[in-house]
DNA sequence: TCTTGTATGTAACGACTGTTTCATGAAACA
DNA sequence: TGTTTCATGAAACAGTCGTTACATACAAGA
């Protein structure tokens, strides 16, 4: 009983790795097994299908990113919103980490389409759905609701524009360039934020 | 002579369509030719291969991409980067444009790992390699080379994280949000700039 | 009229897909 | 000891993949 889950729990460990490392399309059953040092006939034992499979895996993949992002989070809890931008991008362009969003990237590639490559459990893994990361460190940048709210949005989309940017070019010194370009721009509105509110007397 | 290209055309058309409307990921001859009327054996015949026909289709999106930009921008050369950057939003999600941007992520993601699903001869349409679009709204935003480039890359990352958020979530007041912060603190951007550039005495 | 080249259909090829069937070994439990 | 359960391998299944061989029209040029 055990020892089934634990063989499940190593396998699935190994499909991870092998998931970051090659990415989800044109992956099928028999290279998977031979690169974990398994056999098709086992993974469909262990999993039921394919599908099932990757849905293991990809949630795997979410929680080991869940992890990473809250050990940086923890780390950076009393950064500005600034500081922990370039930590978040220093952290993000480096191994193993890239290989994280490379990944999602590649998820949210495939859902563009209707087709049904990608299990439909796996789709919530997707880049987005990151909004709450900065959650606390907008408040200083709008003072109703909604524009914290837009503040988060464009904060997310734009790292995440500056990502695929850098991974599609490579380019790191123009990415880096928008980088500070935005934080720069970011930190106009925080204090013209302030003056603002300090004017109203709030 | 003219007749076999002129039937490659037409094929070459319809499957640009079907490319835009399913995505190219999956995509196999038999299903495609059924979809153009047409036949596996006769798509070879056409352009040689699978990958040819990839190559040629994908040339074909980017060509019709370039003309629909090409035409928004001549419409609205005269307009400042905040309206701008409005209309080419409103432009890039309402249909069909949206299907070109859609495909566009798709490809890029499947780039995100060095698999040869996609001919390499299709990358050089990804979202990317864009900058150019706004080359000569930033001005206002920088005073050096590097500056504006930094200026020309944020502003195109925006935009592209915002459509991936778009397309991912579909919550548009959210994603407008995101794009009226990033226009107000671009705005302010201007204004210091200006002020400072002034100030210079330039 | 005969030849030649272009267009198309039918069928097949070999490789690969996810999955299943059957067999067997080993271990645990009665 | 006998039975049952779990783990694994070998092989096959039915289907799809890109591609090709073969046959056959039809049209134009000699």
């Amino acid at each position: 009983m055990t020892e089934m889950i634990e063989r499940r729990e190593e396998l699935l460990e190994k499909i991870v790795d092998v998931l970051l490392a090659r990415g989800i399309s044109g992956l099928s059953l028999r290279p998977l097994a031979d690169s974990v040092g398994s056999s098709a006939r086992l993974l469909i034992y262990h999993f039921g299908s394919k599908e099932e499979l990757l849905a293991c895996a990809l949630d795997r993949v979410r929680s080991r990113i869940a992890a990473a992002v809250g050990e940086l989070k923890a780390k950076e809890s009393t950064a500005s919103l600034e500081e922990f931008l370039r930590m978040f991008w220093k952290w993000a362009i480096q191994e193993p980490n890239q290989r994280y969003f490379r990944l999602l990237f590649e998820i949210d590639g495939l859902a563009m389409h209707e087709g049904k490559v990608v299990p439909a459990k796996a789709r919530v893994a997707g880049v987005n759905r990151w909004i709450q990361i900065f959650e606390r460190k907008v408040e200083t940048l709008a003072d109703t609701t909604d524009g914290r709210l837009g503040a988060s949005t464009i904060i997310l989309a734009a790292i995440t524009g500056l990502l695929h940017d850098y991974f599609a070019t490579g380019d790191l010194k123009r990415t880096t360039a928008g980088l500070n370009f935005f934080i720069k721009a970011l930190s106009d509105q925080v204090t013209s934020t302030a003056r603002k509110t300090k004017k109203k007397g709030r």
